[in-house]
Parts: C-alpha cells; structure tokens; sequence
DNA sequence: TGCGGTACTTACCTTTTAGTAAGGGGATCT
DNA sequence: AGATCCCCTTACTAAAAGGTAAGTACCGCA
C-alpha cells in the first residue's frame, strides 16, 4: 500500500472521482468531516458504528495523500489528533451531493432499510 | 454474486449509490451507454480498453438487477444483444456529472494522463 | 478445412481489501 | 493499584474483486 499520488491513468473524471471515494468508510468519513468541521480520531470512530481503528487510520491516511483532509497532531500529554475536510475534500462532498440524493432515491424505491430503522420483515 | 436487490442496509445516499458505481467498469459501461444509447456486447468490449468478457458481463449483469441497464435479447442466428441505459441509469449518470467534473479537474492538477482524447458527454 | 465473429459460462488463480487481535506508553480516573 | 483513554502500528487471516484461459454452439468467409 502507501500508493503515493494514486495510480492513474484515467480513462475520464468518473475514474479519478470514485478512485478517491472507494473504500468502504470513505464516504461517511467525509459526511461526518463535513457535517461537524473537525472531528479527532475517537469522535470519528463512534461515528462510524462499526469501522475498526485499523480501517479509519488507513483512510484518513489515504485520504490525506489524496488531499481531501487534513490533518493536525498537537504534542499533548493525551495526543490528539483534529481532522477536517480541506477545499478539495469540501469541493468534493458538493460534487458527490446529487449522487447522495439519487441514493436516497434509490434506497426509497427500493425499501431497504437505513441502520438505525433496521427492521427483519421475512426475507 | 447474483446477490438480488442488494444488500444494505445502508447509511447514507452516498452509500447506496456508491454500492451501485463501484465496480472497475461500471463508470466506463455508463459513460458508453450514455454517449450511444445503444451499444452490443462486442461493440462495449471494444470500447473499454482492456477489460475482460467475464468481468463485462458480470458487470453488465448486476447493472441490470440494479435497474440500471436494459438488456435486450434477439433470438437470431448469429445472437445479438443490445444493452441501454432505463430511466435510472439516466440519472444516475446525470447525478454523476458534477463527480466527473470534479475528477477532471483533479487529473489537471495532480498531472495525470488520461487514455483517450474522448471526452464524456456529461462534462 | 480452418479461422474469426457472436455472447457468453466455467474453473482456477492472484491481487486487493477488510477484519481481528494484540501492543505501546504516558496520564488521568476510581 | 489497576483500569481506561488516546491514536495509532504491526502481524495474521478471511473475503471479495478481478484476471486468464478454455469451452460452448452456430454461422459466414476464404
């Protein structure tokens, strides 16, 4: 891994785009980074109900050489760490705005569930 | 695979889209689609440069659970399949638009080279 | 006769991605 | 004293995704 810029060539935007998103966390990174501004480490991992810490470093490690987030470490006693979207990683979340929104379309039509409305009707 | 509607449940919009995009060629088959309306197996294989007949079908495949392709059989002699995008892969690929425009503008500044000179039709 | 074109399917293998578990080292909480 | 929190890192394992190669069955062309 620790692929530097990324692989590339790209055959068109849609490549280089969902280059940058996929992942399985990703997407929620960047909503949770672009809902609250700056999130440390822990706050991001009970955002992210299920991730372990071994997933959420490596994507925000990615996704710093991506330049979507950036990355602060203050030399405290009890580390800490601040994340936050950097202009690409906001220009991006704009961008995938009409993708969010035809997925909530889709999740209507087709009635799946969302996490927190999960509800067993006999498969 | 052959997993039916798919899985969920998800998250978040960007999610469920991003269930249904990813893919190695799943960009590629839905700017093709797009840009001629109708394309036959042979025709997609030779535009996506290097993709194999398992993983197009495969793709073209769950596209078609996933509402997104129309897959049109003729019983003829040397067969003839014809595959386009319904309503919901016109959408999607709208939704899709502002993510290419966004990815485009990344392959500028990181210097990457595309393949082609082709331009999608949705920039 | 043998090749190429049509649209796949199947079996097998490699690569990539994700999950699990453990450790580290100092500081505050109980 | 012991537990917990903080933000990771490393090693190992499992699962998913993707690649290669061959087979199918029928046809037209040279």
């Amino acid at each position: 891994m620790a692929r530097a810029p990324r692989l590339g060539p790209y055959i068109c935007g849609i490549d280089a785009a969902l280059d940058v998103v996929s992942g399985k966390w990703k997407g929620l990174i960047l909503w949770e980074l672009d809902a609250h501004g700056v999130r440390r480490f822990a706050e991001l991992r009970r955002g992210l109900p299920g991730v372990s810490e071994k997933m959420l470093t490596q994507h925000l490690r990615e996704m710093e050489t991506d330049g979507l987030v950036h990355r602060e470490v203050y030399a405290e006693v009890p580390p800490r760490v601040e994340y936050s979207l950097t202009e690409h990683g906001r220009t991006l979340n704009r961008a995938l705005a009409p993708l969010g929104a035809w997925g909530v379309e889709r999740i209507r039509r087709e009635g799946h569930e969302t996490v927190d409305a999960a509800e067993p009707s006999h498969l």
